[in-house]
DNA sequence: TACTTTTCTTGAACACGTTCAAATTGAGGG
DNA sequence: CCCTCAATTTGAACGTGTTCAAGAAAAGTA
């Protein structure tokens, strides 16, 4: 009976996100999910292995959404940093119903053992989708990075996103605007950074800086 | 009665971080440290409001022995390199106890609401004491980093440090060794980037970076 | 249809962090 | 010595995430 346990599924996911975005994550406790489905407790845990699963639930969306999200607005950027910014931008408007939540969430995610973290091997489809995000914004940017860096780029550039992310949590400005305005002025460094890698004194040094990053992760 | 509530205090206190060191944070239950204390559960907290204040506990030792080290390897350091380098690797040292640890700690420590947060206002003396080794091994550097860094640089550098910590949580090498080897490609390659800022296309970007910096900050 | 097997659902039970009213202890004053 | 009051200590109780044996419903088989 596979479309009703869909449906059974779908439901616990979509009142679970609903009670995170409207109460918080302490207060959507299991059974009050369960509850507000009208289904039991164990039957919740039949779908989904723990209540951390159900935010990786969220984060597959909020995900999702910033892919959709990014698309259409790297429509008509066609500079890096305009692209970037685009990137960036849709990424906390994918995240932002859920910012009272984010402490929680990014608590739940840097425990090395949990399923949501993005550095683990556990989810390394949801990184990669993420990823593929950052690389189309540098790949069809013109005009292009420097050669020795386009390789490594998009992942260096995730790594901002994942600070900025952290930075966005901290931020109780109205609207995140903190964030924003961090987002605003930091891309234009970079990209203006960028083209210091032709300086033969920069260059060398990020040759170093890029093989050190290579033999560390690999 | 101050002096038998103290020994009860540091009692719980010394219990609890042994505990965590041998079975790790999860085994480590407040009953668990109540009976090896030979005291009640509410006893326990009454000295500490959480299980999350036996953290900052032992945040607080973690640093006060970073700084023990680093004051001691500081000594026979005379350039930026070697003091960064020391700086950076007698806090990993300080930390190595409890690496198994290190997931639940970061976990507990970046939530907003934490009062182990280091960026929370809540360890506000904690982050300075923390600044306050950076700050040394900046400031008695022979050559001296660049004038219009040197403000900033302690900082910057603290940041940094949060980041090897972040690398060392998800660090399975054996002792982390990885850990070791990216500080100390890493350190050179900060320090070489530092003499960068006297070139003036890398100069004009980096007063915007700063200026950035402190205006997202303020 | 009747039987078996798999999938789904239930709710009581467990250990956990935390709270709190009540009991105990100890210090200072008469 | 006893009384008073604050500091300390107790352990039962609450709500939490999670588990699991048992049952109900659906699917498969003949």
């Amino acid at each position: 009976m596979t479309v009703k346990s869909e449906q059974t599924r779908q439901l616990v996911a979509d009142v679970a996100l609903r009670m995170f975005r409207e109460i918080g994550f302490a207060k959507t406790t299991m059974r009050a999910i369960a509850a507000e489905a009208g289904i039991s407790v164990g039957n919740a845990y039949y779908y989904f292995a723990s209540k951390d699963d159900l935010v990786q639930e969220l984060y597959l969306q909020v995900q999702a959404e910033h892919a959709a999200r990014a698309a259409e607005a790297l429509k008509d950027a066609g500079d890096l940093t305009g692209r970037l910014k685009a990137t960036l931008h849709t990424g906390l408007d994918a995240m932002a119903p859920y910012h009272r939540f984010g402490g929680d969430f990014i608590a739940t995610a840097i425990r090395p053992t949990s399923p949501v973290n993005p550095f683990a091997a556990g989810s390394t489809a949801a990184r990669e989708a993420s990823l593929a995000i950052f690389r189309t914004a540098v790949e069809a940017a013109k005009p292009q990075a420097p050669k020795k860096l386009r390789s490594d780029l998009p992942e260096l550039l995730w790594l901002c996103y994942m600070a900025v992310t952290l930075f966005w949590v901290y931020d109780t400005s109205e609207g995140q605007q903190r964030t924003r305005r961090l987002v605003d002025g930091a891309v234009p460094l970079i990209t203006r950074g960028l083209s210091l890698a032709r300086i033969p004194g920069v260059g060398r040094i990020l040759d170093d800086f890029l093989s050190l990053s290579r033999s560390i992760r690999g």
